[in-house]
DNA sequence: CCGGGGCAGTGTTACGTATAACGTCCGTGC
DNA sequence: GCACGGACGTTATACGTAACACTGCCCCGG
């Protein structure tokens, strides 16, 4: 009767001479007791005869709620939060969950409402590496997740990493290979992560003896931290031995810089990273990184916000606040001292 | 009335003291000359004090669709795919649409369902790198654009790169750098682009005197990439002077394999790319490849997709297949052949 | 012979929105 | 004095689904 408009479940009743309730009950699993093998049978050869699929709008309407969680990320280009998205994903989709990007390509500033141009109805929100304040009272009282954000008490459930340990550990190497002037490659972005390891880098160096700690921000990409770089190793007073920086995008330039001034890496130079991205065994030297387990960090938020949607078991015994661990790797663009 | 629960626009309206309908009209933005300034004035206030969001499963279901496009890659790990998300996302915002990815990690294969797990309403979809069929017929009958797929006839509207041209220009490079021992690093992966680029470099160097093409097959990624490579290197005849990869990311794995076999990037062996991705750059040297215009691809596969929905303006006449052009960028992991 | 209870399904309703169709009031022209 | 029309809103309805409450019906125990 409608033409080539898309199958209703009232089409599917009326081809297999039942009633649209009938249909909504096999379709949906329910009718365990309810319908006869027999009936359940020749709904479902309608609905698939027919090519039927739910109107997921209508669903959601009744049911009140739509199964998708927006996933809020500053770049999906980084590959980090590409795997931040593939784990929330993963568990997203055990769950019956779909996952919703925030739509925009180029960022969350406080101008703009996320979730007024979030065009797909959702059930909750998952943000990653912001500030909660630029969020809160926006999202219209949805559940929400931060991650890689500040645990500020009160504030919503956060799924951290140990940023600040991986920094003690890779500063601790590389006093370990005799470097005292350390200069930390820092990326100029004002977010709680980056905060927290430049106060890392300072405290781990504060009871090194003779240890010169230095510091140089630039942007979070390959040109710019080389132009830093370049900075740090030129400027007044003895050269740095060691740059730490604040990702492997970062030590990319940095090791850029050094080739540019006819350093060697590490024999000149230690350079470290941070995230462990696949650039770093890409590069020569292979990067000595911190291994940040991206993929964990979406899925630990996927189930942060599940639980708190009531649709999967709090597995964490409600902890407000979740720590991941991460892992120092050392490859070879890290050695000894030799200046 | 409605304790703690979102608002509706029936507590907007009774907070406004007006009707239902005169607060979808004004919050609509159609209500030019049907309700007073005054009027609408109150309702804008009383939603927002209510904190008032229009449920968009309401909306969609009163509507009939969605403005939500769905966007199915094999893989937001891989730079490529997550600049044309970008690029899709983009031009969707620009129209108020919004884009949902392909919840699974791991890529699609025909014994998935894409439509079966996307959970939130579409108008329709966006496959990448695909085989047109693994989709259709599965899509009920939802608009589908294809991206970087074989242009089939007849088939759905498709958005491709000249790949073939991409070899070609970067095989005649090699050539004229004197190269003849060429082997072709390409990509274990049965899709068009792939396909389409093993033919091209066939082509390009058959009318080549005393050329010896090569082929290695291998998995897009670095590892994989070195011990395909090294095979290639140490294998039975003369060995291969120039390596021409399927992306950088292969050409990455290559260069590891000729610093483990001691041989010089570009003195003893040329190494190409393909992507232009920004990993291309953060190599030492930086790589020979052809810049693929991701987000082009990307925001043109949504405007294919917007102008089939009636969503905008058909700009490129309704041209069933476009292709974008690429381009060759010379840097320095190619050079004169030595041997 | 009658009441009770499980089986197999159906009628109906509500979810929140957008919009077509319909009133109502009041100033105005003749 | 009265019909008329514009300004300003309202009433009613439909979108497709899920689920509650209900209805026959048949079988079985008493």
């Amino acid at each position: 009767m409608s033409g080539s408009a898309r199958p209703t479940s009232r089409d599917v009743a009326r081809a297999a001479g039942v009633s649209q309730a009938t249909v909504s009950l096999v379709l949906g699993g329910k009718w365990q007791g309810r319908v006869s093998e027999r009936t359940a049978g020749t709904v479902r050869e309608a609905a698939g005869r027919l090519g039927y699929r739910p109107n997921l709008a209508a669903r959601s309407l009744r049911l009140g709620h739509t199964r998708t969680a927006l996933l809020v990320v500053p770049a999906l280009t980084h590959e980090y939060f590409a795997r931040v998205y593939a784990g929330a994903a993963g568990v997203a989709e055990e769950h019956g969950f779909g996952v919703v990007l925030y739509p925009s390509p180029e960022g969350v500033g406080p101008a703009r409402d996320p979730f007024g141009s979030a065009r797909a109805a959702i059930d909750g929100v998952i943000a990653s590496s912001m500030a909660a304040d630029a969020l809160t009272g926006i999202g219209g009282g949805l559940p929400l997740v931060m991650l890689d954000s500040d645990p500020a008490d009160p504030g919503p459930p956060t799924v951290n990493l140990a940023v600040a340990d991986g920094i003690r550990q890779i500063t601790r190497h590389l006093v370990a290979l005799g470097h005292r002037r350390i200069t930390h490659l820092a990326a100029d972005v004002d977010s709680w992560t980056f905060r927290v390891r430049a106060e890392a880098f300072r405290a781990a160096l504060a009871g090194v003896g003779g240890a010169r700690p230095g510091a140089e921000r630039c942007a979070l990409a390959i040109d710019a931290a080389r132009d830093a770089a370049v900075r740090a190793l030129t400027g007044p007073g003895p050269r740095p031995t060691a740059l730490l920086c604040d990702g492997d995008v970062l030590a990319a330039g940095a090791c850029k810089a050094a080739r540019a001034l006819g350093l060697r890496v590490p024999a000149d130079l230690s350079v470290s990273g941070f995230d462990d991205l696949s650039l770093a065994t890409a590069l020569d030297p292979e990067l000595t990184t911190v291994r940040l387990p991206a993929e964990a960090v979406g899925a630990a938020g996927m189930r942060a916000l599940l639980a708190r949607l009531g649709a999967a078991p709090a597995r964490d015994a409600g902890e407000r606040v979740v720590e991941l661990p991460v892992e120092l790797v050392v490859r070879s663009s890290t050695g000894p001292c030799g200046g």
